[in-house]
DNA sequence: TATGAATGAGCCTTCATTCAT
DNA sequence: TATGAATGAAGGCTCATTCAT
């Protein structure tokens, strides 16, 4: 592995075991075992290094995503597809998604904004499959965009409430996470196709 | 004001704005307008700085939800309620929600569980009340408790979605919000009554 | 007891246990269960503090000394009684041993030097009956003065080993201590008074 | 000189004039006139400055001795050359005699007692000298060891009352140094060979 | 590409002391 | 006689970053 990606590697556990405040270059550089000064021969400065964190977790998220969804599919099927990929990406990787969704805009200006919203394609694909399904009258939606990101607030607070660990000990993780997936997908089905 | 509370002040937004590892008890003081030590004279350090936030948020939270709930109610009546109560609560005192939901444990070393875990009483409530649905019949759920958090996880999602500002600009709050908890409860209501 | 005194009770053991450096006023006060402030209605500040500590430890010592003799003893007598008075005062009260020992004249230029020195009056007192002892024949010696620094020295030598806690585990402290106490006194008396 | 030899030295004479608890990693990096930042990149923080102080002197102490020991000599010479280069240490190199044996060792927190310990080899040539003067029959001690820390105690209490000049004014160092070491060597050899 | 040395700024915390009550 | 509130100074230490090599 490239010196590089050791960096990352070790920055992303660092990042979610302590947050961005507390990650620093010393201690990435020693875990890595390497010379502090080395880190900015591949990152110009800790900002740097925390935007390639976010960015390559956003493409990992987005292409799940993407592999996820097949022509054949019927717009109810995607929408399947897609809260299921989300939920594993949330639960298999869930470091890299700490990072996407830890970091608050509003806390860095210093971020090429438009870097760091390419997040939203992922809210649009959702969008967009919501669209096509209206459009074949098997869902009746208002607005496609924000139906996408009503689904998606609920599928992410499924997500957070398990990995930030705030289940209650006595609830067994799959089963609630089963459960609530289906209570988002079929409440959302039942209630956009019934009139 | 007291500088006990004015301290409080000052480091509630600080904590939101910076997380625990940046907020600084030097900062606090500038802010404030005193000497750094004499934030000690108040709190004995940031550990316990950081505690009496926690505390009073969530304090102010069990609050809200109490007085939401009538005795005349029946239990969806208390459902919905509640679920309003909630996103009331995290809308309008976006700083000690964050503060209750979004500071990551990792960051707060040395933190008695116990404490933190007060919040737990409020799912409870929940949970009871779902229970109390089901013994009159108008509810159907197997696990009160998985259900509760259910609902709240997602109920979490939505506020944190808002006001972690990751919502498209394009799509505005209060009719998400709305459309959003609709889809909460109703679906949750409605998959729980039928069949 | 009054406040005072427990005031100085309490520095007494903080200052041997932690150096003058790390004794603190807040540490005192707090172990008396009095607020800082109320130290300095008792004494000026840090420096006077330690002064009294010194006073009272070095009248202490002279105090004992003072009791070891009698006027009916012959000089060696008296020599052996106040050898066996100063290491009893050591071993039985190691904190003003310290106390008077630890704290360097240098060091201390804030405290007046004529106070300080009360304790070579101890060494005077050594001193004279070493010249009591050359006038009476029994003992034979150049220069009284310094041949009484000569055996103190080596009383405070075997003193300072085992207070400091320096001696090997392996040798049993009062055997050790009445050797090397026989020694230096009975070495003293037998080279001065043979020839 | 390299940096770090001059924070050693100047460290040496902080420690010896304040002790440890007032000797401060910023007083020593004004004084050798770098970044306080900078002390660190040579020792890894206050406890292994002391440490390394520590092992140096005593690496000192132990290096004169050894040179004042030879072949031909006999033991009650090697006894007589050792105290002599004992003192001569002592008076000569104050302060890292000081270092060895007046830094008070609950001034140091967490310290390996093994290393710091390693001063004992001392004693224990002194009592192989005594032993062997014992087997050749011009000595006749009990305890060789406990003998070899009787003598070794004495020699301290002269060093120690020079070194921190406890003295009486009126006494010229040299005479009583010679003084005090003949009564303690002598005085130990008369007693042990004569019965 | 890699590093060791260096640093100014900042961190949390404790200190001796003062002042108003 | 006693205190609570306040503070400037200092403590040990870590940080992100730069520079010469």
């Amino acid at each position: 592995m490239s010196l590089r990606e050791d960096i990352l590697h070790v920055s992303r556990s660092l990042l979610v075991k302590e947050g961005f405040g507390k990650m620093s270059m010393r201690k990435i550089a020693k875990e890595v075992d390497v010379s502090a000064t080395s880190i900015y021969l591949h990152f110009k400065n800790k900002d740097e290094l925390l935007l390639a964190l976010i960015e390559s977790s956003i493409a990992h998220l987005a292409d799940i995503l993407q592999k996820q969804l097949k022509d054949g599919d019927d717009p109810i099927q995607k929408l399947e597809k897609l809260a299921d990929g989300f939920i594993y990406f949330a639960l298999n990787h869930p470091q890299e998604y700490e990072i996407i969704y830890m970091v608050r805009p509003e806390e860095m200006p210093k971020f090429p904004k438009e870097k760091f919203n390419q997040i939203r394609k992922v809210y649009e694909l959702l969008a967009d499959i919501i669209d096509e399904g209206c459009q074949k009258g098997v869902l009746q939606v208002e607005d496609p965009l924000m139906s996408a990101y009503t689904v998606w607030a609920q599928l992410h607070g499924v997500a957070s409430v398990v990995i930030s660990k705030r289940l209650d000990t006595r609830i067994p993780v799959e089963p609630f996470v089963k459960q609530a997936v289906d209570h988002v997908i079929q409440g959302f089905i039942t209630q956009k196709t019934m009139v």
